[in-house]
DNA sequence: CATTCGTGGTT
DNA sequence: TAACCAAGAAT
């Protein structure tokens, strides 16, 4: 009912019973023959799952698979995870990027022993609730680990609908998702929900590409109302994306004469939430008139070094010399935003009252701490250039 | 609903 | 190279 009138809303023409059944058939038979064995298709643990779920967001198969393996050697259970300290687990996501789902993991841990004993919750509603668990996870764990027929829409999904249905909803939009999800209602196998989900997105993954798609070879060509009718092209509509802004930093590492290295926590909103990286001057804060427009040529300038200095004693009460000239230019792209660091090197002078903002850390103890991978290429630029 | 959250790979 | 993409969720 509710769900007809989304689809009928939208002019989707939903298949026969009959096309439906011959459409799981053929999809599932593909996937028994063409599955790739992933370390958590071996596994019916809900914890397992979940935590695959997680790491997949946004984030490729490839990548993922060490990172999998090695998050559950050292938290086996949900109780390792709701027992282990932040610092644990942002080591084990070092270098996987959107931090948030590490640490909105071990909330859910926490509701999870707190609420449901220890358990992993069935129930879809309490799935829901659990903090980063949203519309595409709690379908996925719950039709893959307990057998539950629900949809679990992602991007690969809506891709590969759109084709199949010539469906001319923006999928950049939150929107269209609930209507996919009605689709998938209509299309689910009963008896094999959870293949029958993972079937499509790897379908998606392999075949149903978003580049270099060839429609003749799809197991389900046949269902194609996009190959069929040769519009395949025009699908799915993606709204573009606004470019990215860029932003420029001084960069500057502090050496103390212990040989170790200044850090600073950035605030716990906003990109990087609670890590570390050298001491960053946003090139927009320096004064003097005229730098603003200067070209990269000009960065090298001995007044912006002495500006530095001034700012970094007023800022962090600590006196430090800057080279003259910097030690190189990083660039580091986020999905919405880009950073050129320009890394100078300095040497502590004399430190007053320390900021419990700030962290010495010695070069040879790098590998113990967690870095995102901007402060990581400071390092690297760093490291190499003191080999010589 | 639009934006904000990383990072690595491809084209 | 710049743009796009990858098993999304929170705000």
């Amino acid at each position: 009912m509710k769900q007809k009138d989304l689809l009928e809303k939208n002019k989707i023409t939903m298949w026969s019973e009959e096309k439906v059944s011959d459409f799981r058939a053929t999809l599932l038979q593909w996937y028994d023959e063409n599955k790739r064995d992933l370390p958590w298709r071996r596994t019916s643990d809900p914890y397992c799952i979940w935590v695959s779920e997680i790491m997949l967001q946004q984030t490729q198969v490839d990548t993922v698979i060490p990172y999998y393996e090695r998050f559950i050697e050292t938290l086996p259970t949900i109780e390792a995870l709701a027992n282990a300290s932040e610092a644990t687990l942002l080591k084990l996501w070092e270098g996987l990027g959107y931090y948030s789902r590490v640490r909105n993991m071990k909330v859910a841990a926490n509701q999870i022993m707190e609420e449901h004993q220890g358990k992993f919750p069935e129930e879809h509603k309490d799935v829901l609730t659990l903090k980063g668990i949203g519309p595409y996870t709690a379908g996925a764990v719950t039709s893959i680990a307990f057998g539950q027929p629900q949809p679990a829409v992602d991007g690969n999904v809506m891709r590969v609908l759109s084709r199949l249905f010539e469906i001319d909803l923006d999928i950049s939009k939150a929107s269209t998702r609930k209507v996919f999800e009605e689709m998938i209602r209509c299309l689910i196998d009963p008896n094999r929900p959870g293949d029958f989900n993972q079937a499509l997105m790897d379908l998606g993954a392999t075949i149903c590409t978003p580049k270099n798609y060839s429609p003749e070879k799809s197991p389900v060509k046949d269902f194609n109302a996009s190959y069929l009718n040769e519009t395949w092209e025009n699908y799915p509509v993606k709204k573009k994306k606004t470019k990215v802004t860029e932003q420029t930093y001084y960069t500057v590492m502090v050496k103390n004469d212990l040989g170790e290295y200044l850090y600073k926590k950035r605030p716990n909103k906003g990109v990087l939430a609670g890590m570390y990286t050298p001491l960053m001057i946003d090139r927009e804060d320096l004064n003097e008139e005229g730098w603003k427009s200067f070209s990269q040529d000009d960065v090298c300038d001995s007044r912006v070094s002495q500006e530095l200095e001034l700012i970094i004693s007023k800022s962090y009460d600590l006196k430090v010399k800057l080279n003259d000239q910097p030690k190189g230019i990083l660039s580091h792209v986020f999905s919405h935003l880009k950073w050129e660091l320009i890394v100078f090197e300095a040497e502590l002078l004399e430190e007053d009252t320390r900021s419990s903002q700030l962290k010495w850390i010695h070069a040879d103890r790098f590998d113990e701490e967690m870095f995102p991978v901007p402060t990581q290429k400071v390092n690297d630029l760093i490291d190499t250039l003191t080999l010589f």
